[in-house]
DNA sequence: ATAGGCACTTACCAAAAGGTACATACTAGT
DNA sequence: ACTAGTATGTACCTTTTGGTAAGTGCCTAT
């Protein structure tokens, strides 16, 4: 029983799409295909370690295509695949709810923070 | 600069419904209003611990409302605010996404789960 | 009298996730 | 010659998250 049986489909569509930067790259990617650079400097404060290897799950998860141009210097775009594709849709009413209420949103997960620091005193 | 500014909204969207729970609370709580140990035994296998620790984020996020009974022995109801019923409307089509593709992204998640197992070899 | 159910709480521990820093190989620009 | 940029890999460490096991107070049923 290793425990990988989703009881509502929830968990199963959160667990393609949890980890830090994958939402963050799903969103990109959604605007269109983007080399590996362009993307790093959209999503922001990511680092190469964690990009990639958000990128490689994705990819396995077959979300997100590579497409490697062997070149060199090396080029590689990244791009969503038809069936990333008909995850976006599924997440555009999540993504504009998290918009609609972001500030709110904010001040709660700031409010998290101080009562865990509180917590540590 | 502590780092709650969410770039996209399912950034957002996933701050409030991350959790290994959460979904499952929502998706129980989204069919009416449940006691302590009716959610507790419809989720299945989480512990006291669990439950009461995602619960209580969901309530302080706004999400879940706690109506205390006052009785002995204790009851306690749980149930979605109307915040949170406009988070489970958002949610829906991911739901629906997920419960469509749920055997795939089952075999993808064990095949993961392979993978880490060879790396560890 | 003892067992079990109610809704929680706490202390402690293991596992997973994420972050930093450095390395690679090759090229173009100054 | 040196710097920066291309897309990755890897070792190591910290933080976060989740899990187990036990205890609380009060009540009801056996």
């Amino acid at each position: 029983m290793t425990g990988i049986a989703f009881t509502c489909g929830l968990d199963a569509a959160l667990a393609v799409i949890g980890g830090k930067w994958k939402p963050l790259i799903l969103f990109h990617l959604a605007h269109g295909t983007r080399r590996y650079g362009e993307l790093r400097r959209a999503v922001g404060s990511v680092s190469d370690k964690m990009l990639i290897q958000q990128l490689k799950e994705l990819q396995a998860d077959g979300i997100v295509d590579r497409l490697d141009f062997k070149e060199i210097p090396p080029k590689v775009e990244y791009s969503l695949t038809a069936f990333g594709r008909t995850l976006a849709k599924a997440l555009a009413p999540l993504c504009v709810w998290g918009t609609e209420h972001m500030s709110a949103v904010e001040t709660l997960m700031s409010r998290r923070q101080i009562s865990e620091e509180e917590d540590a005193a």
